[in-house]
RNA sequence: GGGCGCUUAGAUCAGCUGGAAGAUCGUCUGGUUUGCAACCAGAAGGCCGGGGGUUCAAAUCCCCCAGCGUCCA
């Protein structure tokens, strides 16, 4: 069975009917007994342009944001619930999605699984998010965003513990006294639309609350939970009751905004300086010199159009034009389909480019650097969606510039964690590195055309794919510069940027499928979590433990134990190795909380064991470990906010950090960072490790915490330096970090754009690598026979002589050449019938070769057949004629060296009048020669 | 994480189906000029990203690695 229908009290209680809407076939609660429709149908235009169905709020832009934030969160503080701060847009507690893109993301997975307690209950929130499905959409359809606030009020309830705070009913009454009492929504606009909720495992009963045909709040009970014998049937799937239940709503803030203003499109409400700003940077005015209608009502009627029509990626642009147009001659505003475009296209990006700086300066500000993959993309694609609308409108402002105006006007930076200055910086960085592109993709696209006649109207299809694929010049971008440079028929063929679309989308489909965990213990093995002795005491070598369990695995075995001081893999920081009752262990791994030593010989499940580890091993891993702790502050404190663990690695040879940074490194910060690692060294005297629960870990610390990847458990292990340093981490640490002695950032790589890394050596392998340097430096000196000091003056001056002697044999050679072939050579020519023949053994190589005979045959006035060989290497063969003489008219280089060439047991070719080959018996070369001299000579 | 592309002189790039490493700018020298710009003549400057393979022969074809770029997750 599926969800019934949501019969509330509330509904009840207060004149709802239930209708079933004659478009969509959906339910619906309203006060209005004449209403056919649900209120999101085409048949539901918005009935709040130009008079807004919330009053009281004259307010525009940030100012009418936070009036309404703040109405939204007081009215349910004074209905008992919590104020909670927002999360960061970086969803760096998750590892399955980038970006939050709802409010309860906040929340899960520990929250929502009932792992862990939310930092208040029930409570309210405006979740900064951040969409980029609908990206195209945006400015186009009036009301997409790609960046909003999420108002929500949540509650998570535990029936079971006798915890409930709310559900399906209160959560109605408090949406509708909100949109009707506080807000003044006329209430017979208000329908509740029942249509179940379902996603990531998790589903539940929802209604969608739509006021003058616009969605303003979704309410969600989830309490489903996907599970093969459930009752319940949502879309195909069997869901089950969980223990807990969720109430998830969300209500968007802008659009609250915008239904206060009334302005045609949302984005006027909300960013209403912005828009005046670019239509004056881009003239906007002289656009609409050219229209008969008044601007106001045209966008008005547009408004209300386009929010019925859904404008969707890879919709036909040009099929939605004419039906607008239909619209628009029925509303009584006439206008042909070009002027209603040439209004409409620089419109869509004066509109989507403040919404666009907006998600840009949500990312950057919390920290993300751009860059050509995961997150850091997606920064890197709003810049260059910003910059490219930017230059099709022809404004001449910076992404800079741009964004400065974006943060004085519309944004409040109290939460950002970059500088400002920091701010400006990537984005001058993004836009150079725009414009190289645009510099290469230029090139790549005169190159690409020149196989394209003059005249043609297309491009073929894999021209412009190869163009956006791999060189990021859209096609829209391609034409417009094939248009100014000699093709001016050149347009795009329609349903294009679709097609496109749907290749992407099938390549993504098809790189979506593998990559399944292995793991190696049974499925149902009943095994309980290994008790960790190395987190008591990190000193701890040896321990007394019984075994719980030996199977064979790989080449060895693998041992499960009760209790270990074994530290399995984890955290990038490796295993100890060490025996068990003097058996080696060469590896150790964690699986569900079991730690599994691997083991050559076999280990009798319900023996006393004795556990040992190599503590030379263990101590030169902690040194590494918390070295890359200490690096990764220093970096952060001198590189700037934006510096962020990307992956991590320690060994017992060295250790190596990956950080997020926009520009490569050299050696002085290098420098800097280390200088400031070793003198944390030397300050901090004791580090803190606690274990402390998710909740009060964010409450405490924030998110910075999790450098180290999106925390697993309920709980987690911090360990702080100090306060130059605190992580969530589950590594081995050392309690004192004056013991690891020495820090050495040895050098610093690229691993893609935007990260960089970090080698690092410490403790006594800070002591190694210094030797090893030395020893390289001693050797080294040794051979030029100098002093350390002067090696490197040495070898610059020997890279030089070498060169200048390579040049001069060079030019010996040459010159050897010219002697050799003066005068035609020697003894070995003859000539015949006015055309000369050089046949003649040399020493030397096919270079040396090749130079002699283009000596003999260059001149046109002694028309020459030259055939030489040579031992060297195999034996070489070459045969060149004068071109353009009677000696080419009368010879082929290419078959005179084909019928010699077998005497040498190889082959050849080339032009007709410059032939070379090679063999593998030199021995055969006089024979080769003879016969050459035999069919040319006629002797 | 996946697809595609690129890597040749100090810089920007040509170099086609393997067969004699090029152009433009810049640099240097000389000429012209009071000087500069401009112009003319000439020169220097290349492990053709690294490593393997195929071949008589590889900048060119194949494989691996690295770096860079780009599109998509």
């Amino acid at each position: 069975m599926g969800l019934g229908a949501i019969e509330l009290p509330f509904f009840h209680e207060n004149g709802f009917i239930r209708r079933k809407c004659i478009e969509s076939g959906l339910y619906f609660w309203t006060r209005d007994e004449s209403r056919e429709t649900c209120g999101d149908t085409s048949r539901d235009e918005y009935s709040f342009i130009g008079k807004p169905m919330i009053s009281g709020y004259s307010e525009r832009g940030m100012a009418l944001k936070d009036k309404m934030r703040e109405t939204f969160i007081s009215f349910f503080e004074r209905r008992g619930h919590s104020r909670v701060s927002p999360y960061p847009v970086l969803a760096r507690w998750r590892d399955d999605i980038h970006l939050t893109i709802a409010s309860i993301a906040d929340f899960q997975p520990h929250v929502t699984s009932g792992l862990v307690h939310p930092p208040a209950n029930p409570l309210a929130i405006s979740q900064p998010c951040i969409r980029l499905t609908d990206v195209d959409a945006v400015g186009r359809s009036g009301r997409h965003l790609t960046t909003f606030e999420m108002m929500a009020h949540h509650v998570f309830n535990r029936p079971e513990e006798g915890e409930v705070h709310y559900w399906m009913n209160q959560c109605v009454v408090y949406c509708d006294e909100l949109l009707v009492e506080e807000l003044g929504i006329e209430s017979s606009e208000i329908s509740y639309v029942e249509n179940p909720w379902s996603g990531g495992g998790n589903a539940g009963a929802a209604v969608e609350v739509m006021v003058g045909g616009l969605e303003l709040a979704t309410l969600v009970f989830m309490d489903l939970e996907e599970h093969p014998d459930g009752d319940v049937e949502i879309g195909g799937l069997n869901y089950r009751k969980m223990p807990l239940q969720v109430v998830d709503t969300g209500y968007g803030l802008e659009r609250f905004c915008w239904a206060a203003a009334g302005t045609p499109t949302i984005y006027e409400a909300i960013y209403p300086e912005s828009v005046e700003w670019l239509k004056r940077l881009a003239g906007f005015s002289n656009v609409l010199d050219k229209l008969d209608a008044d601007m106001d009502s045209l966008l008005s009627e547009l408004s209300k159009l386009m929010g019925i029509m859904n404008i969707e990626i890879g919709s036909n642009e040009s099929d939605l034009r004419k039906l607008l147009l239909q619209r628009l001659e029925d509303s009584g505003i006439s206008i042909d389909e070009v002027t209603l475009a040439e209004v409409l296209e620089p419109l869509a990006r004066i509109y989507a480019i403040p919404d666009h700086m907006h998600a840009l300066c949500n990312m950057l500000g919390d920290g993300l650097v751009p860059s050509n993959a995961k997150a850091g993309y997606l920064a890197r694609m709003m810049a260059r969606r910003v910059l490219r609308m930017r230059d099709e409108l022809g404004i001449d402002v910076s992404l800079a510039e741009l964004a400065a105006h974006h943060l004085d006007i519309n944004y409040s930076d109290e939460g950002m964690k970059q500088t400002r200055s920091g701010l400006m910086q990537i984005l001058e960085l993004e836009e150079s590195r725009y414009k190289e592109m645009l510099r290469k993709g230029s090139n790549v696209v005169e190159s690409l055309l020149a196989s394209v006649p003059k005249d043609a109207k297309e491009i073929p299809d894999e021209i412009l794919f190869t163009l956006n694929d791999s060189h990021g010049m859209a096609p829209a971008l391609v034409i417009s510069l094939a248009n100014g440079s000699g093709w001016p028929e050149l347009g795009l063929r329609t349903g294009f940027a679709a097609e496109l679309a749907l290749r992407h989308a099938a390549q993504a489909k098809q790189a979506a499928q593998g990559a399944v965990a292995s793991s190696i213990l049974p499925p149902e093995h009943g095994l309980s979590p290994t008790k960790k002795l190395y987190y008591e005491d990190v000193w701890m070598s040896e321990n007394a433990a019984n075994v719980l369990h030996c199977q064979p695995c790989g080449e060895g075995y693998a041992v499960v134990l009760d209790q270990t001081c074994f530290y399995p893999e984890g955290g990038g920081q490796a295993a100890d190795f060490g025996t068990i009752n003097g058996v080696e262990v060469f590896d150790v791994q964690i699986e569900d909380d079991v730690i599994l030593h691997m083991t050559k010989s076999e280990l009798k499940a319900g023996d006393q064991v004795e556990a040992i580890i190599d503590v030379v091993r263990r101590r030169q891993l902690m040194d590494h470990h918390t070295a890359v702790h200490i690096v990764g502050g220093a970096a952060r404190r001198i590189l700037g906010p934006h510096v962020y663990q990307a992956g991590a690695n320690k060994t017992v040879e060295s250790a190596r950090l990956d950080i997020t940074h926009h520009s490569r490194l050299n050696r002085e910060q290098l420098d800097e960072i280390e200088s400031m690692a070793n003198q944390v060294l030397l300050k901090v005297d004791s580090t803190v490790k606690e274990e402390l629960n998710r909740r009060e870990a964010d409450m405490e610390y924030g998110f910075d915490l999790y450098q180290g990847g999106a925390p697993k458990g309920g709980s987690v292990r911090i360990l702080k330096i100090g306060e130059h340093d605190i992580q969530a981490c589950g590594g081995t640490h050392h309690d004192s970090p004056s013991r690891i002695g020495s820090i050495r950032i040895t050098r610093s790589t690229a691993v893609q754009d935007g990260i960089e890394r970090l080698h690092i050596v410490a403790g006594p392998a800070a002591l190694q690598h210094a030797r090893k340097q030395a020893a390289i430096i001693d050797s080294s000196a040794q051979i030029f026979g100098v002093d350390e000091s002067e090696l490197a003056r040495t070898a610059h001056r020997f890279f030089e002589e070498w060169k200048t002697q390579r040049k001069r044999i060079e030019q010996l050679e040459a010159e050897n050449t010219r002697l050799r072939t003066q005068g035609g050579g020697d003894s070995s020519a003859s000539v015949v019938d006015g055309v000369r023949y050089v046949i003649m053994e040399v020493d030397g190589d096919s270079k040396q070769m090749v130079r002699m005979v283009g000596e003999l045959t260059r001149d046109a006035n002694t028309p020459t057949v030259a055939v030489m060989g040579s031992k060297d290497g195999g034996g070489k063969l070459l045969v060149a004629i004068t071109e353009s003489s009677i000696a080419s008219e009368r010879h082929d280089a290419n078959a005179i060296l084909k019928s010699i060439a077998h005497h040498i047991s190889g082959g050849g070719g080339g032009r007709p009048t410059f032939a070379q080959g090679g063999g593998s018996n030199p021995d055969g070369l006089e024979a080769a020669l003879a016969e050459a001299r035999t069919q040319l000579l006629k002797e």
